[in-house]
DNA sequence: ACCTGAACACCGTTCAAGT
DNA sequence: ACCTGAACACCGTTCAAGT
């Protein structure tokens, strides 16, 4: 029984944070948020669950690290030639096409305030809003705007990822549930959500999230026009 | 032992779903996120865990529900009186104090997509974009825009407060903490992110979060004079 | 130094049994 | 109709013991 020549569940690299991240991501997108555990994890690694404490923290430190990777795999080096204005969109559209490939980030991010993946982002859009001369007091506010926005769609993007998986149902299903419900509602109390709920189910998420974008981007241009 | 006179674990009134929903908020504002579980609520509600299960769904349920009544006090009957600006203002100040309440709404609200407290806040945003007069397909953009920024800053408030709770220290430490770390990375790679490190804790979130919906306030209007 | 895997202290949820 | 509480199927994390 010694020597045998095939041992699979034997893992044949050694065990290393890196491993251990690109292990989590690929757990993340086949199961989704609640697919990563430490046991799962250490089944597809071919360890036990103790192994993996020697490389990371905790579960929030492997969070934050399976989310770094793909945010710093989307923002890549700062896009020099650019318009400032074109370049802070590319990075919003960056990211909302990162989120909608790995619905996760978008909480992941959220969580890790002041870490690593959240200052990526921020020296991102910085940057331009440096290039697009606002004034330096304007600056954080700014990109506080824009991270807060990004953030605020990303988490939605997430919970309806999360959703959709918990449930069964695809995107397009649930919106059209959620415009029933809406649809339905007292007519006195809540004529706005009644009115939009029709355009719901065939209306375009990445086209909402660029206009958003370009609001704010409007308004920083109406302040500098002062 | 049959009979004693005082049994002080039984509880007096029946279990209804609105008594279970108060005791998850006190629990919430409490102990944090963490802190609601069935074992605790059963505890404070002197019953079983499984009496809970009667009255609602499931955890999920409960946490919305929880957050549901925080924003129907919060948005109360809509601000008739004011200017629309002043009262998308308004809606987006109390939601921002309501979180920094309790900070728990935060992460709530953001996971229960299409449900009725994210309608109620949808509604008080898209009633003053009508009487602001935004042409009828750009006021779910700007709802949205509104929304996302909302929930963007809410879920920050919340995950600095889960951080701040669960490490056992204070905002302005934690703040400190963050822009020690930002002085410290390379100035090449990060020269916007070690700048504003500086301002970093001794900064106002809610002026930030009022010039970030003054932000999008100004690029409405800037639309609408074209 | 790095790994193993049983054990600990929790969770949310279910369900037979009671009133 | 409503409640009880034990039991089930999980979690993240620790740690004595191994190599």
């Amino acid at each position: 029984m010694t020597k045998t020549s095939r041992v699979p569940q034997r893992r044949e690299e050694s065990l290393t944070r890196d491993r251990i991240i690109e292990a989590s991501i690929a757990l993340l997108d086949e199961r989704g948020e609640g697919g990563l555990t430490f046991r799962a994890l250490s089944e597809r690694l071919a360890t036990g669950p103790g192994a993996i404490y020697w490389h990371i923290a905790d579960k929030s430190d492997l969070m934050t690290a399976a989310s770094d990777a793909i945010v710093a795999r989307t923002l890549g080096p700062p896009a020099d030639g650019a318009r400032p204005e074109a370049a802070i969109r590319a990075v919003a559209l960056g990211m909302f096409d990162a989120i909608d490939d790995h619905p996760w980030v978008g909480s992941a991010l959220m969580r890790a305030p002041g870490q690593l993946p959240m200052v990526r982002l921020i020296e991102s859009l910085g940057r331009q809003l440096r290039a697009l001369d606002v004034p330096e007091d304007a600056q954080w506010p700014a990109v506080f705007a824009l991270l807060s926005f990004i953030l605020g769609v990303s988490g939605q993007n997430a919970a309806n990822a999360h959703v959709a998986r918990t449930r069964g149902l695809d995107r397009t299903v649930f919106l059209t549930d959620v415009a029933t419900v809406w649809s339905n509602l007292d007519p006195n109390d809540y004529p706005f959500a009644r009115s939009i709920a029709r355009h719901f189910p065939d209306h375009d998420d990445r086209a909402d999230f660029v206009a958003g974008i370009d609001l704010i981007l409007s308004g920083l241009a109406a302040r500098r026009r002062r």
